[in-house]
DNA sequence: CCTGGTTTGTACAACGTTGTAGTCAACGTT
DNA sequence: AACGTTGACTACAACGTTGTACAAACCAGG
């Protein structure tokens, strides 16, 4: 049985506006009153009814989160976080999985969950800056880079600088010939572009030359995926002594797949990943990686969120940057 | 700019409950009317309200999923599940992070997401069945068996005939210091109390006796905590031939002890899981376990709470089963 | 050409909440 | 004693939608 605003006021002989006042925390109301609202309130075990307040304010207290597939650890971890941050604010969240289908990507950004929610944060893989135009006003932070410099507010990591950075690390260890693993010749593919973009700038500083034979492509980022470009490494006889994959889970697969070829990792192949997953503190050998700051992320995620809903929607874009760290384990060090 | 009812009436020039009528799909509306509004429609970019509707409807066409933490990756996948099953049926569904506390599983289920849901499918771990009592009539469904025989309905898997397999699996590979992890005490633990009795059950029908010294308990079921108490065990000198971890990622952690410990799997130690989540296929080595059919709880789970929204209320609590597959993999065959 | 039924459309109220405007009493100031 | 100010509360309307009740237009059959 659910009560209403009513049903309190009745029984604490006061008006249905008085409950308000008394459940939205309003000054005026004498102690004594206030004390007989509560009474009922908490014998009704009366809950305000959120659509109704919602339709009055304006407001749902919801905002959604887009993400490709929740069983990718990263955006797991990422999700957890979105939801935390977003809870010490008073927001709720709902999960969109949008498949990393640019069609599907299309319909959340455009507003498929239509006035329910204030606000949205999107981590987009096939979108690009064209699919965003038409959006009717509802704010959005996005994550990643995938739409370079797009209308709304981004929270980005430095690509380039990190995958630099792990790639040097690797030629740091005395190795010469470094694979990569993840290239997408898709004009969505910004990630893995940016990526890559590191990944040779640290080859050239190094004074080695790029080898276009020892990038292997993967439309998608799985396991499985990373398993079986490193078998096709293998395979193509190029026999690299080092391999960036461009995000974790590639990268655990890519180990399988060396661990079923008789490779020792990191003595034969050393294994870099990017992303900074839970997993790869306790694969065999354990996963040197880039690990962004993933609460960082959320946190001002959801802060710039907040300040679009709550304060200047006709403000220019902002774009933050989060930090990262380089965790070098076993898969490059050794044990 | 949002547009409402009225102002696709005014620009159709009809009355705002046709175009209503129009959105709804009702029957009786002239073709030539109908294209009329829908031009409208079309030109405004209407969108319905969806607060107004589900405060006139009392419907929100949201339900809410429970789970303890979204990047333990058995539930992200269950997530996954839970979400496209639902998207079927036109239900949007919100994620709720309970960290497995119980103060925040009551307030879960009691209803802190307040009118903005339809119904709920929970996967609790520290709730007791006495906790469930004060429901103010929101539909649920539970997942898993920590609640057992409480007044909801449940989607549940046989842990006590599936515990034993995996454990008699072992025993049939000629193993017969069979060690458990994941053991707890609390009166929550109903998951793994069940698992233990099949793991006993098994010892039993074997004719191996139970061990307590073999049995490292695990009050939470994370990675660390597997590595951890595989750590206790082989300390503590009683030196088992097979472990079989309640959950997949204690059996993870498990696997890196005994890496560190210079053990090989399954040579020395073979190791079996529970849950059947994706890592697994990838780890080295790839881990047997027990995968529960998680597709199929997550259709079940969602199909009992639209049975529960859409019909009646009072009906009996119902309780199905879904089926699981013991996935033999190199943790226990070897390669 | 009337009758009775169906089709197509409209007006109004209601869902539960909160913002606005207002009432009335108590208070302090001049 | 008359005044404005403040505190405590209430009545009413509105948020955007849909169910109910009804009116008008249409159709078929006699």
């Amino acid at each position: 049985m659910r009560h209403r605003l009513k049903d309190v006021a009745e029984r604490a002989g006061v008006s249905v506006k008085t409950v308000s006042n008394v459940v939205n925390g309003y000054a005026h109301v004498r102690p004594d009153t206030r004390a007989r609202v509560e009474e009922a309130i908490a014998a009704l075990n009366y809950r305000p009814n959120l659509s109704a307040r919602n339709l009055r304010k304006g407001r749902t207290g919801v905002i959604a989160l887009a993400v490709p597939e929740l069983d990718i650890p990263y955006f797991a971890e990422l999700a957890r976080h979105v939801v935390t941050a977003a809870a010490e604010l008073g927001w709720t969240v709902l999960i969109d999985q949008t498949g990393g289908a640019r069609e599907q990507e299309r319909v959340v950004a455009s507003g498929i969950t239509d006035h329910l929610i204030d606000g949205l944060i999107f981590s987009p893989l096939a979108l690009t800056a064209d699919d965003l135009v038409n959006l009717d006003g509802t704010p959005m932070v996005l994550l990643g880079e995938r739409v370079d410099h797009g209308p709304a507010d981004h929270v980005v990591i430095d690509n380039v600088a990190a995958a630099r950075e792990i790639t040097a690390h690797l030629i740091g260890l005395g190795r010469r010939r470094v694979a990569a693993i993840g290239s997408q010749r898709t004009p969505e593919g910004a990630s893995a572009r940016l990526r890559l973009d590191g990944y040779r700038a640290a080859l050239e500083e190094a004074g080695l030359g790029y080898d276009e034979a020892l990038v292997a492509p993967a439309p998608v980022w799985h396991r499985a995926d990373g398993a079986v470009a490193m078998r096709h490494l293998l395979d193509s006889g190029v026999r690299p002594d080092a391999v960036f994959c461009f995000n974790d889970t590639l990268a655990l697969g890519a180990l399988r797949a060396l661990y079923e070829a008789g490779l020792r990792v990191p003595e034969d192949v050393a294994v870099a990943g990017f992303d900074g997953i839970e997993d790869g503190r306790f694969s065999v050998p354990t996963l040197t990686t880039i690990a962004p700051d993933k609460e960082r992320i959320a946190r001002l995620a959801v802060e710039l969120l907040a300040n679009r809903i709550d304060g200047d929607r006709s403000a220019p874009a902002r774009e933050l940057s989060a930090p990262y760290r380089l965790e070098p384990r076993e898969s490059t060090l050794g044990r």
